[in-house]
DNA sequence: TAGCACATGTAACTCGTTACATGATTTG
DNA sequence: CAAATCATGTAACGAGTTACATGTGCTA
């Protein structure tokens, strides 16, 4: 009966609102996707796996294409079974690699000012996903701003993910702004 | 001749010393393991196709059990190549994959109170991580105050993953505060 | 009319984890 | 003497990415 985390990922997309597999998968990509993502090809089988599981149902609604458009909703298992992974504890998940981090770990090595220059455009593209998820949490803020401390409202869930992102962005700049004031040759610490 | 991302890691730690493919693993385990992993089964056939684009090499010590013991030493072309792709922007990697926010973002379908249960245990392991690194740090400053601003060393290396460390636990631990306190009926925002 | 968004699927490949396999030396 | 540590490898499996495949309707 329990899905994979993949599964729950659908499912917590579906719990929302009924979608197809083209907009699950567009999902995954971007919206919810600071979080986690996955192509349409595995997508596609899951929906199928999920729907064996009884967790998830499908009808037909037939749009353009040489196949069946088909739209999912989650059933009352799925639902059921989604609330209860939630509250588990997390299973410990592949540990987390950082690129960036694997190449500060061996930058003595390599020339500072072409390092810096690296970092900087890294801070860069930090900087923007901060504006992103500053944005959308003032429209958050603007939109529904009774059910942001209700916990049992998914705009608060939402929020909360949102929460995460920028002050993750926020400490991954403060950092690179460390770092690089170092590798420019300035004040330790 | 250019190695993939896991065979860099390992570079990166041979170019700090010499290394038995077991000493590898251990240390792609646990110590550098925070930001990067590997398994013992991933590590050996990595070394040996280091090896074959002549970026490593070894010499047989000859220890105890049925194989022999294989030191690795990076070679000039080892370092080259590492100190080259470390100062080159990181190859968009799979995108950040995070268990514990995906199930925040169905947390709105669970029960507040085990949700907050679930979430004060987390946070108790990412206290428990911020205090290793802290600990961590003290030794380094301890031991080699005067080289943690010198980008050439690799105390500094070290040093600013560990900072890097720590400023993420921070953040971690600020945030499961803000969402615990919500969930708890506490004061918003 | 060329390209893009919609829409769904399969196949091949790569990366990583878990399990299989072997065996000496040190420690409790 | 049993278990852990040192030490190296292969094999099977699973998850995820990239490429293959098809075809409609809308827009520049």
């Amino acid at each position: 009966m329990a899905a994979s985390t993949l599964g729950f990922a659908l499912l917590g997309l579906l719990a929302r609102q009924p979608r197809t597999g083209y907009e699950i998968s567009r999902a995954l990509s971007e919206p919810v996707g600071f979080f986690w993502s996955a192509g349409h090809s595995q997508v596609y089988p899951e929906l199928a796996r999920l729907e064996q599981s009884g967790l998830v149902s499908h009808q037909v609604v037939d749009g353009p294409g040489p196949r069946d458009t088909k739209r999912y909703t989650i059933t009352d298992a799925g639902r059921i079974s989604l609330a209860d992974w939630v509250a588990q504890p997390p299973e410990a998940s592949t540990p987390a690699k950082s690129l960036l981090l694997l190449k500060i770990y061996s930058s003595w090595l390599a020339d500072p000012a072409a390092c810096a220059r690296m970092l900087r455009g890294e801070r860069a593209r930090h900087v923007e996903l901060l504006q992103v998820f500053t944005r959308r949490r003032a429209e958050h803020e603007r939109a529904q701003p009774n059910r942001l401390d209700d916990p049992s409202a998914k705009e608060f869930s939402s929020y909360a993910t949102l929460r995460a992102g920028m002050s993750y962005e926020q400490h991954e700049i403060d950092w690179f702004d460390w770092i690089i004031g170092v590798l420019d040759g300035g004040s330790p610490r």
